[in-house]
DNA sequence: TTAGTTGATAGATATTATCTATAATGACAT
DNA sequence: ATGTCATTATAGATAATATCTATCAACTAA
């Protein structure tokens, strides 16, 4: 019954709003950036698909009827109600520049980029909330994809084609072991030669364990059995086991801070192995601009050799198709 | 700064209420009437046009971005507000059937015509509260062109191009005499042989005065001065005038019921000097279904020899330009 | 892979908003 | 009354846009 359709516009409302307010056709008209027809044109048609006369155009100025009185006072409504949707975007919008993001950070990245990036947002976007949550990739694909995080960063390319990625940097890998260790004893390691015997890794479900077991998986083939004495949450777990126990382990570019003073780092000979680490979020995010201006200021606060490194040089490790859900 | 226009439609909004409800888009598409191409481009626009994403078409069935929810919330209200206009409308028209209805009558017409009217609107349109107002005729003509009643009744016709007029009745003039007047002692008069000596006349503003008066003209020229002994504010006190005092005046018919028992009433020979009585409204009123309605009515109830006279019989007297303001 | 389902895109067409130019209306002064 | 002015309405042309049919592209499930 009361489901017939709508005829009227918007625009219209606003062109009656207009000639309520300037009892002048050709003012409001002009108010409105439209000809004096135009604006007669649509009041009557209004009035004839509400099939009711809004205004007595006999009077100087222009005034409602009392129909008109009663319609007016609800279009008002209507358009302010209707305004609200354009601002409920430009308040979210805002949150470009002081609202919120929620990101989602890898463990084997947030640990050693955080305290230098929080500082820098601090200061270039003092009104954002920057959230952030420490999760592994996998998670960060689902939480975004189930819109529940702004923005991801983690070892890309992720190949997922719903989601727009952005390269930050490229990390090489280097090689953590104590100061004995036959690795200790090059300058430079060749990749090739890693074996499987000492190595500590991580636990499940982070996906630099796959990129180092890739790396590893060139001598993996010729029968040597895994023995995998323990498996740990965080690099810098494996840092102590390497300080404390010996054997060896690889650690990105970022995590290589403060090592135990009995390890000792080595680098790759090239090919050097290394990761690629990106922004990820929806292709169709309306934050996408502030989401770029964080990427902006995660390059400005990671060491500037790093920043400078091309994947010309490098190796980079796609991440394994497991880490992907 | 948010007056930026908005260049979405009711239309889309409806659009996206219906993917949120259907959460798909064909679906949706079939209830809105239209083919799922056309809602899947309106949407298109309205998220473009917002400049945020409302649904996550991933998802089956579709569901809401975090924008979205916020966003179709709002859109429910405009569309709830929207739909508002319209029932407001409805209601009203409702007002034509059991509404109100406000009407003047002129003085000259009102006591005679209401007797016979009420009971019979009571019994047509029981649930319309009709309300009466005894009005002069500028009265009703400034009253209806401030929209202040709906419809008038009086002397027709008015001239009045903004008005829309509808004749009901055509009401001749009686002479009322007391019986030992001169015109009592003839079956009928002769308007030209109306004097001016001892007539009794409505007070000014009645435009029933100024038709007597135009009557009485074709003598006044003749030199006889004016002798207004009385002017009285009803036809019923000039009735009792003529009973007790003598002289004579002019009744239309309707007012020529109950007569006191000294007084006689006779005739006019053809042409009969009469006025037309009929509805006014505003050309453009919403309501010109009900009034029609009760012209209906008003035929109905007055006597039927009056409803039969057609104006070729008569000399129809228009109204002075004095009583049009 | 191969259908089957579903949303997006393309091009054609119909509708509608808007424009310019002009007419009709009403008020006011001569 | 009559012409002028101010204001709104109408007409016809044009530009913008909503909608259609037909088809494509992406994803799902057998």
């Amino acid at each position: 019954m009361s489901g017939k359709k709508m005829n009227f516009s918007l625009t219209q409302l606003e062109y009656a709003m207009a000639v309520h307010r300037y009892g002048h056709f050709a003012k409001a008209a002009e108010a409105c950036f439209v000809t004096q027809p135009t604006l007669s044109m649509q009041i009557q048609k209004l009035e004839e698909e509400l099939g009711a006369i809004i205004f007595d155009r006999s009077k100087k100025p222009i005034l409602l009827t009392q129909m008109g009185k009663k319609l007016i006072e609800q279009m008002q409504v209507v358009l302010f109600e209707a305004k609200k949707i354009g601002s409920i975007i430009q308040q979210d919008k805002k949150g470009t520049k002081q609202g919120s993001l929620v990101m989602g950070i890898i463990p084997t990245i947030a640990p050693y980029l955080l305290p230098r990036l929080l500082p820098v947002c601090e200061n270039l976007f003092p009104d954002i909330e920057l959230q952030i949550k420490e999760m592994q990739t996998s998670q960060i694909l689902k939480a975004l994809d189930d819109d529940e995080i702004d923005v991801g960063l983690l070892a890309t390319p992720t190949q997922m084609n719903k989601m727009f990625e952005y390269a930050l940097f490229y990390e090489p890998f280097y090689v953590l072991c104590e100061k004995k260790h036959d690795y200790a004893q090059l300058k430079k390691v060749k990749y090739q030669s890693l074996g499987m015997e000492d190595i500590w890794l991580l636990e499940e479900g982070h996906c630099l364990r796959n990129q180092i077991l890739d790396i590893c998986s060139t001598r993996r083939g010729k029968g040597v059995q895994r023995r995998y004495k323990f498996e740990s949450g965080s690099l810098e777990t494996l840092k102590n086991l390497v300080n404390q126990y010996g054997g060896y382990t690889l650690l990105p570019s970022l995590a290589t801070e403060n090592i135990g003073s009995r390890s000792q780092l080595v680098p790759f000979e090239r090919p050097i192995p290394a990761r690629e680490v990106g922004l990820v979020y929806r292709r169709e995010h309306y934050k996408s601009e502030l989401i770029e201006a964080l990427g902006e200021a995660i390059l400005k606060c990671i060491p500037e050799e790093l920043r400078k490194i091309r994947p010309k040089d490098l190796d980079v490790l796609p991440i394994a198709e497991s880490d992907r859900r």
